[in-house]
RNA sequence: GUGGGUGUAGUUCAGCUGGAAGAGCGCCAGAUUGUGGCUCUGGAUGUCGUGGGUUCAAAUCCCAUCACUCACCCCA
């Protein structure tokens, strides 16, 4: 019979993997209560639409990554290719803005889809963990969102990364830019690379993304953002600058970043590491102070990012982080002979009915090698079951490190692991 | 969608210009019949990714195909 395999770009969260998760998660949990953010589920289908609209119909992602069907019912569901799309049609659909401003919100358990091909830190489903703050125009709120993120990787024991900001503008001061970038590259229109070139009347800021070479090289030259921002957005991102300042974190003003989602207004930042691949980008977001209208809600500023969980793990891993070990048995019930094996089994169900996690042997194998299983399970403990012990009413109970041995009565079993 | 690399034991891999399929780790058994880890001794395991071609002879050379992987594009 042939196997058959995760589909491609997909991967499997098992046991040895899965409590890496369970403590970044834990990690988030603690640091978004810190900042006053709760959290949001969504589904993971949305309406096609949604995307079209929040996302963009120009980018990419819209293009050709999403894995859009129509259901059996005709309409075109999309599973979600980003994660704020769907958090702000939540709030706006619950009328989360009948609460205080700011609404800070997370999610956190999100997979994301996207047809790409797979590479090292790119998978056709991944999962997200991001922040969204709405409701508020001040550059405080932008900075405080930046290092929300930066104290998590700093909790999490995280260093070697360079925090990356930029400011792209409101719609006002892009009209400038636009302008700006389109005269200036269309001097070097026969230089550049195909896509590029179709990028001039379609959106010439992403030639700055570019990276072929000559591409590279003429839009090192090229007008930057900062140079065409109004005096309100001037202001603004000075702003996020000197709260990041008065709190310490270091940044990088980086006019090439440019993102990908439509939606972007203002500040953008992302959070890159050198030593996971080409896919440096572990987190990445900004302001999207239209896209709450768009999606058909009052007109409200907003700020967020996301963070990529696998891509966070890799940088942990490569940092030589040290996860806190996996949880093992505290007591494993040896047994021989069915009257012991009986009593072991319903030892171990009354043990963890008092919250001490316990094992016995479920295949009747021999001592020696339920030894062997209890070693392997780490378990601290074990103790041997038999006729012996039966009439004797009490056990012998060793310690796996040390070899230690220890004798306790069968019927305070339980007393004498919870002293422990 | 475009390009590069890799598919050999459970696993990580070695196998030079074609000539009897190997090692480490793991697994099983024994030394030790009621005690794991450590040590020693012995043992089992292969459609050499798949299909075709060249050849007296193919894991090795050629073609195709699939899978995995890395990079481009884009992004987390």
């Amino acid at each position: 019979m042939q196997q058959i395999q995760a589909p491609k770009g997909t991967k499997d969260i098992i046991p040895s993997e899965s409590h890496k998760w369970h403590y970044i998660e834990d990690e988030i949990r603690k640091q978004c209560e810190l900042f006053g953010a709760s959290e949001v589920r969504t589904p993971i289908i949305e309406h096609t639409e949604l995307f079209l609209r929040g996302v963009g119909d120009t980018t990419d992602i819209v293009q050709k990554e999403m894995y859009t069907f129509l259901d059996k019912g005709g309409r075109s569901i999309t599973l979600k290719p980003e994660g704020t799309a769907g958090i702000v049609r939540a709030f706006l659909e619950n009328r989360l803005f009948n609460e205080p401003m700011p609404q800070k919100l997370y999610y956190l358990y999100s997979p994301t889809f996207r047809y790409e091909k797979p590479q090292a830190g790119r998978y056709r489903e991944h999962h997200q963990f991001g922040v969204e703050f709405i409701g508020s125009y001040s550059p405080k709120t932008d900075a405080e969102v930046i290092i929300l993120a930066m104290t998590l990787f700093k909790k999490l024991g995280i260093t070697q990364l360079g925090l990356h900001i930029n400011s792209i503008g409101c719609p006002v001061c892009r009209k400038a830019y636009n302008a700006a970038l389109h005269d200036y590259f269309m001097g070097y229109a026969d230089d550049m690379c195909q896509t590029c070139r179709t990028r001039l009347d379609t959106n010439p800021m992403r030639i700055i993304d570019c990276k072929v070479p000559q591409c590279k090289e003429i839009a090192k030259h090229a007008p930057r953002t900062v140079d065409y921002l109004c005096d309100d957005c001037k202001e603004h991102f000075e702003g996020v600058k000197r709260c990041l300042e008065a709190t310490g974190v270091e940044y990088k003003v980086d006019p090439d970043i440019v993102r990908g989602l439509d939606y972007y207004t203002g500040t953008v930042f992302e959070v890159v590491s050198d030593r996971i691949g080409a896919q440096g980008t572990v987190c990445g977001g900004g302001r999207y102070n239209g896209l709450i209208e768009e999606l058909g809600g009052q007109s409200l500023p907003a700020v967020g990012f996301g963070m990529g969980m696998e891509r966070l793990i890799a940088v942990m891993e490569n940092n030589e982080v040290n996860f806190p070990a996996p949880p093992s048995v505290t007591v494993y019930v040896a047994a021989m002979g069915e009257a012991a094996r009986l009593k072991a089994f319903a030892l171990v169900q009354e043990l963890r009915s008092k919250g001490i996690s316990a094992e016995f042997d479920h295949m009747d194998r021999s001592l020696k090698a339920q030894l062997k299983y209890a070693n392997k399970l780490g378990s601290v403990y074990t103790t041997v079951l038999g006729d012996d012990e039966l009439t004797a009413g009490s056990v012998r109970v060793k310690c796996m490190a040390d070899g230690t041995e220890e004798a306790v009565e069968l019927d305070r079993l339980a007393d004498y692991f919870d002293m422990k």
